[in-house]
DNA sequence: TTTTTTGTCTTTTTT
């Protein structure tokens, strides 16, 4: 029997197709349903304290039981394999469907402890399981390692829509509810990050 | 023009 050979670091896509993105990145209350996470991220080379652009894409989590992978830890495995060198000072900024889940919050606050040549700034839609302590704990962990974690607001969704969207040059629709949803969010933010 | 009990990166072994 021949071994099988599956690659556990899968490279980032281009875009994601509009329906996804409306679907996933939806900040409802009550998103039934999304059960899969979309990250869409940008890194930058800071050169002479001038973020200059580098690489971008998308990652979804991996759902084969072989490459399970949750999102964050797709980007991070690709990340130091590819782009990552100890030289140069990265920005690394993610839009997340879900927040991280506390087992991949620890992680990247650990990455981000042992490397501070990295700085990450996470937008996400949606907090996860945001009433759970271990989930509000993982969120704690990774601002005090500096990340700097927001809620997705409108600028966000559109930026999201013009660089990580075949959007065929239609603009963004916002839906109904965005404003209202992202200051609850904001708020239920707010309380777990004080 | 502020008020909350919840949406989930799916579940691994049996016919």
């Amino acid at each position: 029997m021949k071994p099988q050979i599956r690659d556990h670091r899968p490279n980032p896509m281009e875009a994601m197709y509009p329906h996804i993105f409306y679907f996933h990145f939806e900040n409802l209350e009550k998103a039934y349903g999304r059960n899969e996470t979309w990250l869409c991220f940008t890194v930058e080379i800071i050169k002479q304290y001038l973020p200059v652009p580098w690489k971008k894409g998308v990652f979804r989590n991996q759902v084969d039981p072989e490459t399970h992978c949750h999102a964050e830890k797709c980007f991070l495995s690709w990340f130091c394999n590819n782009t990552l060198s100890p030289k140069k000072n990265y920005q690394v900024t993610w839009y997340t469907s879900w927040s991280p889940c506390p087992e991949c919050a620890g992680e990247v606050a650990e990455f981000l402890a042992e490397h501070s040549n990295v700085k990450l700034t996470i937008y996400t839609a949606r907090l996860y399981y945001f009433w759970d302590t271990d989930y509000q704990e993982g969120l704690r962990s990774l601002s005090e390692e500096g990340a700097s974690v927001e809620i997705m607001d409108y600028e966000d969704f559109q930026y999201c829509w013009e660089n990580f969207v075949y959007d065929d040059g239609e603009p963004f629709k916002r839906w109904k509810g965005l404003k209202t949803n992202f200051r609850s969010l904001t708020r239920h933010l707010r309380e777990i990050l004080q």
